[in-house]
DNA sequence: GTCTATATTGAGATAGAC
DNA sequence: GTCTATCTCAATATAGAC
């Protein structure tokens, strides 16, 4: 009951979190609560400076009530974490080969740029752990890389058979990771100096898309 | 005296901070070593996560010294912010238009590039204070606001021009700013994805330059 | 300017009644 | 499962002697 206020720039998704096997259809809806009140916190305070008393505010619980629920807010941050990580590796992934750079790049820059949109808040706290240097995250991302890796892999065979320019795959993949995530982790400063107030607004989106698939692509020399 | 390990990542540089006038010379060197620690913990905790004690204990002092020198532990952060944003307007000014996109770009390029390299910890709380939505920061941005329509507007001349793509001109300034920045905020993950041992050395760092540098202008299309 | 000691607040987490 | 009350600890900041 008591439904909070929604603040701006919240994320609505109401996804389950993880590891809810065997429990009751509401427990499980107070955990749905619970996570995405932590991912609101979370983002905008950090994990030091997100208070319980926050996160259950947020979910319209007690404090005692969310201390029942949760086993800490460190195990909390991480559980998050481990959602954002393992819907990265849907997104970033890459569809079949033989499609090319231009449909399988453009795709993934479609797919990473809706996530910016519609999912910013859990796009910040990543970066926020990756720029503490990954001190909870360290020991899950090890599933990532192996898929970055063969990302990077099929790259270099689209290099080598002349279907876009030579260059360090990873570096292609950082660029384009780094530009996308900037429409998530920067939607303040971005939406400041572009003064916009259709910000948000699917017009809008396709045209940052449009926008920045044209400069990767062209950046990455795809032919 | 008892100067402290040097963590990994740590910034070198121990730039007097501002608003140090009339003071004596120990004083303004007591603050330098202030503002230095500062911006150790603040990038890797947070301003939340943040202690007074650990920023005494990195400089060297008690935390009853520290006290006597900052007025608080916010006003310390905001001094800290205050100065990147002050080096930013600097590191992302334009030189003479006449020069044309690939010199002038390629300049900025290298320049943010070096910022990056040099001072990856400035670069993170200047990122974590973006993802907040810039609350401390607010006041101080108008300025920086200001210059950068500046450069929309000279790569727009550009465009006009022919001397590079037709795009949205604030965009481009965008997406030089995602790349570059990514290589500060994103060191950790980068260096792991690259799994490379010879991080932060003075061949790589040419090598990421250069790449980064072709990519970019590539992107916007420069001729 | 620097030290020890401390006031004060806030937060994470739990106890135990219901 | 939820509530009130509370334990415990850490943190900012200051007092006051030297």
């Amino acid at each position: 009951m008591s439904a909070r206020p929604a603040s701006i720039n919240e994320e609505s998704d109401a996804e389950a979190p993880t590891a809810t096997r065997g429990r009751s259809r509401k427990y499980t809806q107070v955990l749905g609560l619970i996570n995405q009140a932590a991912i609101e916190v979370f983002a905008s305070e950090g994990l030091a400076g997100a208070s319980t008393q926050a996160i259950a505010d947020k979910a319209g619980l007690s404090k005692a009530q969310l201390h029942y629920y949760i086993d800490s807010k460190e195990a909390l941050y991480r559980q998050v974490l481990q959602d954002i990580l393992t819907d990265w590796i849907v997104v970033f992934g890459f569809s079949d080969e033989a499609f090319g750079p231009r449909k399988v790049l453009g795709d993934l820059i479609r797919r990473k740029m809706m996530f910016s949109f519609e999912h910013p808040l859990r796009s910040r706290i990543f970066t926020a752990e990756m720029m503490r240097g990954a001190p909870v995250i360290n020991n899950m991302m090890e599933t990532s890389k192996q898929r970055t890796d063969q990302a990077a892999a099929v790259i270099q065979n689209w290099m080598n058979q002349g279907l876009m320019d030579k260059a360090d795959p990873m570096l292609v993949l950082f660029h384009i990771w780094a530009v996308t995530q900037f429409y998530a982790d920067h939607a303040t400063q971005a939406a400041y100096y572009r003064d916009t107030a259709q910000q948000g607004e699917e017009k809008d989106r396709r045209y940052l898309i449009e926008q920045v698939t044209e400069f990767l692509l062209k950046g990455a020399g795809v032919r």
